[in-house]
DNA sequence: CATTAAACGAGACGGTACGTCTCGTCTTTGC
DNA sequence: GCAAAGACGAGACGTACCGTCTCGTTTAATG
């Protein structure tokens, strides 16, 4: 593709520098992986790396690859709980999957004094993750399952800040159970429907569990 | 009394020590901030610093002289929301105060690599409010306000977690309209529905009992 | 040529380091004199110096440049007797210099324990100034000036032992008097010459009286 | 002895230092060797040592105990040259102990910019062994074994420069064949006597081919 | 005896330097 | 003409000692 290689860029080197960064993440953590040490990895030079990245945050970012891959395509089966407790559980184990939490909690934090990482963590992770959910929220708002007055943007931090707060702050391993019944919880409050306890059957099964 | 002087540590260069960590906090931020420059600023002796902290973090925290200050303890009027929302939007203003913001996210990164700074941001800083909240809210289902099967630790995770979400997160403003906006929103639809959960948990570690 | 430039190694930053070594070395001493302080005055990185000498003895070995200096070619007039003696003044003037003589002492110490250093300075410093007075003294045993069954080592040795024996032992100045008159009394009694010098020293101090 | 205790001084401490200082010397040498170990080995506070001792050189020096010692008495059998032989390879089997060659060197380096050290080393090591052989050369020469116009300083700077020489300068092993061979060639050129020695060493190295 | 003054162990303190590490820039060389 | 290799100035890391300075606790001598 033209973009590609229109600075001239050895994709081998990227490849190796990407496989290199995640390599290390995953061996020493986010802080104390150095561009120093990816570049000894990767027999690159570090001013390659200087060239292409501004930060070994966004490198990170874009070691992941997350900026094309489908996890932030939310599902729709008519059934808004189970969508959601299908979505968020899903997000709870990449979230606290060992060599993924240090990493996102890293480029948060960097974030915070690196606003072209804060831009790229927003425009690449974030920000498709919360547009999938708004609009899976607006369209469940539309047919019904929802109230008129819904604000989606709330209802989402409100459904997905619990999960950022039990990783982030408290660092209690983000069990499916405790995600179920968050949503259960929240949105058995908000939707109109009869359900007496929270049991769910299982869709494949159909047996309680 | 003898305890205090047992280790015949001079009180002066304490409270310089802590004065250089937080003012060059502000300054620089959690990250860029090094112990030889607390040092240089606080006219110490690296080694002093080394001698009583293990690290940056505890250091900062200690500096931050959050274990015997009361924003811990939780209002009671009698009036859940009203209580909740005031205590809330005060918590909001502090995490995102400009000096703050950057040092907590500092410390909940570093807790993640760092086990004592962990435990003692849990035992100082997190776990008394947490504790604070989940007492206010034992007393308020005692009394009636709140749903005789409310679990009290998810509920608190409800009220907070939006709000290290946006601070965290999205890194938007806290403003006192939004949090206001959630907190009736969560504990409106509460008070007006009946449903159940029966699980409980325990306040300070969020594991199931 | 290619080798000299094989590593790099920036010429001015070398001369930088040179310079600010001997100046150290004359105004705080051997001893005193810190390689952090050697950088800092050569604007120069720690690192660099550590890149490329092994020690601050070896670095100022270096530095005095002593390695291809013609001060250890031993003058040949015919005329042994006098040849040492100028030969010898010249090495007692080096050595009694006021900016010389800590750095040498400095440097004979730190070669017993440092094998490095020890090697380096025997074949850069004293090795040489050996070779040249050895080849002089066969020269003459060659030439009928000696007695064929001089064994040149050990009259080099009788003529420079008394020398560092003054200067490293009692530190006392190394007048040319005082070499002269070593020099024609062990000469003297070698070979068939009227000398004479009859000044006698206080064994304590050493001083004339 | 009153003067002793004058000071309340502790004697067993004072042992304790001088034990701790001569087992650190012999383990890590001279200049590896820090107050701060001497004081942790005698379990002794540091500020006792700087109390009683300017520096480590001194406290080295009283620590060697050589004030008193008997070395420093000069044979007389009335065979000059036996008698020189006998104190000479005496001495250079001191120097050359694997303990004390490094404390030698080490003191004689401190004392070049440590006028106290200096003082010391001259009045209790160095000076009544420079006065005892004085003493014994000007016997010999009151008693005709030696030229009357002998210059005895110079005379024993001849002798034992060299050894100075051989183990300060090339760290050569102090054999006693080697000091035999020198006082031999020295005097025998001096005294009425018929002597011989024919061996030739490497100018470079010193050993013998 | 009780007082008292010093020596003592212990170790905190402000510093300096150590030798290593990484930063981000710059330069040289090879492909 | 980009990439590897790595030198460079800069400066933080955490440790070791420096020499000074309290602390309480012996310990010896004086009163």
């Amino acid at each position: 593709m033209v973009w590609a290689n229109q600075y001239r860029r050895n994709e081998d080197t990227k490849k190796a520098i990407y496989d290199a960064a995640l390599a290390l993440c995953r061996e020493v953590g986010y802080e104390a992986m150095s561009i120093e040490a990816i570049a000894r990895r990767a027999k690159a030079g570090k001013q390659t790396i200087y060239r292409w990245w501004p930060s070994k945050g966004v490198l990170l970012l874009d070691a992941l690859g997350v900026v094309g891959n489908d996890s932030a395509t939310f599902p729709d089966t008519g059934d808004l709980l189970a969508d959601l407790s299908s979505q968020m559980t899903g997000a709870a184990r990449i979230m606290s999957a060992p060599q993924l939490a240090p990493v996102l909690i890293g480029l948060l934090a960097g974030a915070h004094h690196d606003p072209a990482l804060a831009e790229r963590l927003m425009s690449d992770l974030i920000g498709p993750r919360r547009k999938g959910c708004f609009n899976r929220l607006r369209t469940a708002r539309e047919r019904g399952e929802l109230p008129p007055d819904t604000d989606e943007v709330l209802l989402m931090e409100q459904l997905y800040g619990p999960l950022y707060y039990r990783y982030l702050v408290t660092r209690e391993p983000l069990v499916e159970s405790y995600v179920r019944r968050h949503v259960n919880d929240l949105l058995g409050r908000l939707v109109a429907t009869t359900h007496g306890n929270h049991q769910h059957t299982d869709p494949q099964t159909g047996s309680a569990r």
